[in-house]
DNA sequence: TTTT
DNA sequence: TTTT
């Protein structure tokens, strides 16, 4: 279909250590049980209310899934961008069974941890982890870059910000 | 837990009309069956590929759910924002069933039309809609602000659940 | 115009204790000055590399400026959803400048606080804070709900605007 | 810093054809004016009132900035995902001056065309544009793919799936 | 400057 | 089941 988006955005906490599976390809992949919850005043009876909701999250991406396997534990705080994607299986009975899940695959996809360094000891490790996305391209605007992705250009043309605000 | 976030961002099409059911307490709930695409080429075999992902969108907001009576049908082309929420039930034969929705309830929902004059034909009914969100204060920085809008509606109906996933 | 979005999401820090200034109504508006970095690892110069981006944001909303003002301090980290907006203002010497500015207003922001009371200790809370919204009626799918949230104050203080860029 | 995110998601129409730009290696930059608009209806007056955004928007990605300007032109609806940046400059005076832009570069950007066979003149070309985004990989989670980035990997573990929802 |  |  042209034109259409699809995008999940969590902040939630992993409710057991990453599940690290490998792949036949000898890639990985990486499950994640994350939770996220919201608590409200009931409005009837006026007492605090919470609902804790489970996402089960599939990370695909070999970066991200890398990064999960090195900094992520039980606890650990995460933000996650990623889509939603429904897949149908079968139980063991043969029964079809659906399961929708955030998938991190391809360039759309982010995870960072939030939590600062490691998430709990504050130590600071050194080294610790900073937030990982699909790439290292991240980049400025300033900086070479011609292998395809490449970005941050340097200007031929120079008036083009000489009429801003447009 | 503190500080967690819950958010879907869809554009897609409606695959059908609304479905508009009415609960007890005389509100109104609204299942729409959104379709996201992608497509993109096979990196072994150079052919183009497609998928289709169908996402099922529950409306509980009292605007959104009138929007989406009034204006939207089958084949609209809609912006979507709301929380992922996984609902268990059972099937006739007692069988546990889990679906997850893209729900639209409360401050942090959207939705918009993003197809002008009707979805194409444009022969319309004259009005068309433009967009709509959850109360009439979306305002600008003037104003004053006494009587805004009302969401979460109560309602009791069974029915409702009985047929997922659609 | 039909079918517009115009959102933001930061997660960031605070660079300073949020500026709280009280309008003419009573009301209050909260600036936040947030930081969001990144990294990467230069392809040419294969050095790392940081930016940093400083984003100036206002919360007219009446619910969310009393959680940035109660809880919020320099060092926060944040999660943030707001508009994007423009302002045209003089200077003292009558020169237009032009501030834009990431905007809580109305229904559809969102502030949460994402350092739980440290960062990874689990002891006592203390009270604190664990994430605000636009009005209490963020709720699971049954309660009732006549009193929903206010926003959009007047206000009138000429003040505010001084000051920027910050 | 740790853990940051800096997104910006627009919904909106151009308000002139994308502005090209060569550089010096070779690339282009497209910047583009996309309006958003919201109408609400004041609560005072009641009168309806309407507030239009205008976002400068800076495309430095490669197949993106290519996508601009072969599809986009005056009057285009889009979805824009990018970054917000600010740039210092001096006007011809030596004066500062600031300009807040929506960046997309990198990985994390999307711009999708939403209006389906042109804008609205429907004259069409055959072939249209069917959104695009950072790379060809968007991939389902069948197929090959063994280069950087690649995704979408046969199981070795057929368990996976077993337990869910977990 | 767009769009409805 | 949509859309291109």
């Amino acid at each position: 279909m042209a034109g259409s988006v699809n995008k999940v955005i969590l902040v939630g906490n992993l409710g057991a250590d990453p599940d690290v599976r490998s792949m036949s390809n000898g890639g990985k992949v990486v499950n994640l049980s994350v939770a996220t919850s919201e608590r409200w005043k009931d409005r009837n009876s006026g007492e605090q209310r919470e609902r804790t909701e489970w996402h089960r999250v599939v990370i695909f991406s070999e970066g991200l899934a890398r990064v999960a396997e090195s900094y992520l534990k039980k606890g650990s705080k995460v933000y996650i961008e990623g889509q939603l994607q429904t897949r149908k299986w079968q139980d063991q009975s043969g029964q079809d069974k659906y399961s929708t899940e955030v998938v991190l695959q391809g360039f759309n996809s982010n995870l960072t941890l939030l939590d600062g360094r490691g998430d709990g000891d504050s130590s600071g490790d050194g080294g610790g982890f900073r937030g990982a996305r699909q790439g290292d391209n991240a980049g400025g605007r300033s900086g070479g870059g011609q292998r395809p992705a490449a970005n941050a250009p340097a200007f031929e043309s120079g008036g083009m910000d000489d009429d801003i605000p447009f």
